[in-house]
DNA sequence: TGAAAATGATTGATCAATCAATCTTTAACA
DNA sequence: TGTTAAAGATTGATTGATCAATCATTTTCA
């Protein structure tokens, strides 16, 4: 006797709204103080039913990290990495990626509990890693070819400068933990494009 | 029957490498997976021991976040904000930081969990945000100078720049996880200076 | 000898995971 | 259209493990 389409739309909001309360949870009050007894309240379910959506703690957890990642990385890709104007390209670039950080502050509070535990979390931290490395060579990938249209100084390593930038976004993040106002975040875009060295202002 | 002096450095000894162990294990685990047994364990003593030198597990804890900053600050605070030559006060006190940051990731990597998880760790947050303010503030005194004599661009506002000077230290921390080698990390060091955006390169 | 530190077994609380019982949905058939 | 039975989802009480904290006993030291 299969589901229906109707039944299979109800679980899989069901199951979202258990991802979406255990982000949530997960990200401001670590892994351990997260009780499974938490997300099924949160999330408006009973306990043993979060065992239905998911085999266990560590999965839901897995879950969280990973598919909100899936989410994200097209939007955090959304540049072109050999444009016309280089300098331009990054200027627009910085301005999407400020947004987004400004917009993800939960999400990426649970990305730093897994960077700063990655022996802990070893798992979603090599998916997170794997990420970051395709991320971080296509920044540098555009600051190289700024570099060679002369918008950008030669004096600094592109890749040095993809980490420097990459570092910057995750560390005001952290810094700003709980100001997701736009305002106060657009303030650090021509601080961002600094660390490219442009050559003019 | 009064201690001697013998025996209260030894107990001192003993109370400093319990912390130490507790700070290790902390920052690599977290705090619940960071077990009262473990760190008796990891310090060499018993577990009933622990709780003469520390009232609780969370007192502990408290206190590896709060004693190690103590230890560092003047350290971080270590560089004139009224210099005769900004610029030059400015590439100091960077390569200093970047220096201390590199040498203490383990207990960088606690901080970043108290601040990822301010609410949980409520007063041990309120601690570092104390200190960091003052820190912010000694810095954006320093780039003010800086914008005064000319050397740096007046584009910025000081604050600003502070923010996003130490945002870039942390980031770089949680970036370079386990690399506390200073051959990668004094690359950075013309990077932080960017931030500044400087007149003269 | 007595005062204080050290020890680890015990206790009570908490939590992940299981599982038997119940409820809901679907499809076959009259 | 109404009835029925099977499939599968939902539920929360129970179980077993883990851990912080206590405390009675032992050890150390002046």
């Amino acid at each position: 006797m299969a589901l229906s389409d109707k039944q299979i739309r109800k679980m899989k909001a069901k199951r979202d709204k258990i991802l979406d309360q255990a982000i949530i949870l997960f990200s401001e009050h670590g892994y351990n103080d997260t009780t499974i007894s938490k997300v099924a309240k949160a999330s408006g379910v009973s306990f043993g039913s979060v065992f239905t959506y998911f085999e266990n703690k560590e999965e839901l957890f897995h879950h969280a990290v990973v598919e909100r990642l899936k989410d994200l990385s097209p939007l955090l890709l959304d540049f072109n990495s050999n444009p016309e104007d280089p300098y331009k390209e990054l200027e627009s670039m910085i301005d999407k990626h400020i947004r987004l950080f400004a917009n993800v502050g939960t999400y990426l509070r649970l990305v730093t509990q897994v960077i700063g535990q990655h022996q802990r979390f070893e798992r979603q931290f090599k998916e997170l890693d794997q990420f970051y490395r395709t991320f971080r060579y296509k920044i540098a990938d555009l600051v190289a070819q700024g570099q060679s249209s002369g918008q950008l100084h030669r004096e600094i390593d592109p890749i040095t400068s993809s980490i420097a930038y990459t570092s910057f976004l995750m560390g005001i993040r952290l810094n700003l933990a709980d100001q997701p106002e736009h305002d106060i975040w657009a303030d650090f875009a021509p601080v961002a494009m600094q660390l490219f060295s442009p050559n003019i202002s």
